[in-house]
DNA sequence: TCTTCGATTGTCT
DNA sequence: GACAATCGAAGAA
């Protein structure tokens, strides 16, 4: 399995990790299994002057994790059904997260269509909770640490995307928080055929 | 304690 | 394209 990213990659600027992830490997261990898929869309957060950041009021009880070291993974509860996935950036007491929006499924395909049973293979994890879903990933990995080589969860080196292929755009469903933080090209995406991800993928 | 609403998804029209 | 589902966090009272 290929190496696993080190608490340095994270402790940098939010948005800097956001667009680095994009081609890294999210790795899920499940009992005897091995679930995996390569990250290929993501969003930054940045800190308490972020409006759309769950910080942007100062800490609490949620959105404590954020204020902790890098490299660990922020997960909450919203709209009173779904579970999202962050991980935690930038320096200990800077709230700061990536949320994982998307993701190219490449390892445990079995048990991914076991959890996404019923749907389409390229809707399976196309979607911050789709993917949460397919993982089996809850609140129960809320502050859990993302370089523990053989964690249950963690992040490893996966693909390289070249530059002119990952898409900056405006972040997704944050119309409450107002500018200039709707318009912030925070977002980051593969634009890639699924076909040309899997090409890469040894 | 009460009220509002969300970093979404799936279904129905 | 519209909207219900569903519940806990956060803010107001």
């Amino acid at each position: 399995m290929s190496r696993t990213l080190s608490r340095d990659f994270y402790e940098r600027p939010v948005v800097d990790v956001a667009r680095s992830l994009i081609g890294k490997r999210l790795v899920r261990n499940l009992h005897d299994d091995l679930l995996a898929g390569v990250i290929i869309e993501t969003e930054a957060y940045d800190g308490e002057q972020d409006r759309a950041c769950h910080a942007h009021r100062g800490k609490t009880r949620r959105n404590a994790v954020m204020y902790g070291p890098p490299g660990c993974a922020y997960v909450y509860f919203t709209y009173g059904l779904h579970w999202l996935l962050n991980c935690v950036t930038g320096a200990e007491d800077y709230p700061a997260a990536v949320l994982i929006r998307a993701i190219q499924p490449i390892h445990g395909l079995e048990v991914i269509s076991q959890n996404r049973a019923g749907i389409a293979q390229e809707l399976w994890c196309n979607g911050p909770a789709k993917l949460t879903r397919a993982l089996a990933i809850d609140g129960t990995f809320n502050g859990c640490d993302l370089c523990q080589q053989n964690g249950i969860l963690q992040i490893t080196e996966g693909i390289t995307i070249p530059d002119d292929k990952i898409q900056a755009t405006p972040r997704i469903g944050i119309g409450y928080a107002g500018e200039p933080w709707i318009s912030k090209p925070w977002r980051f995406e593969a634009k890639m055929q699924l076909a040309e991800v899997n090409a890469l993928i040894e």
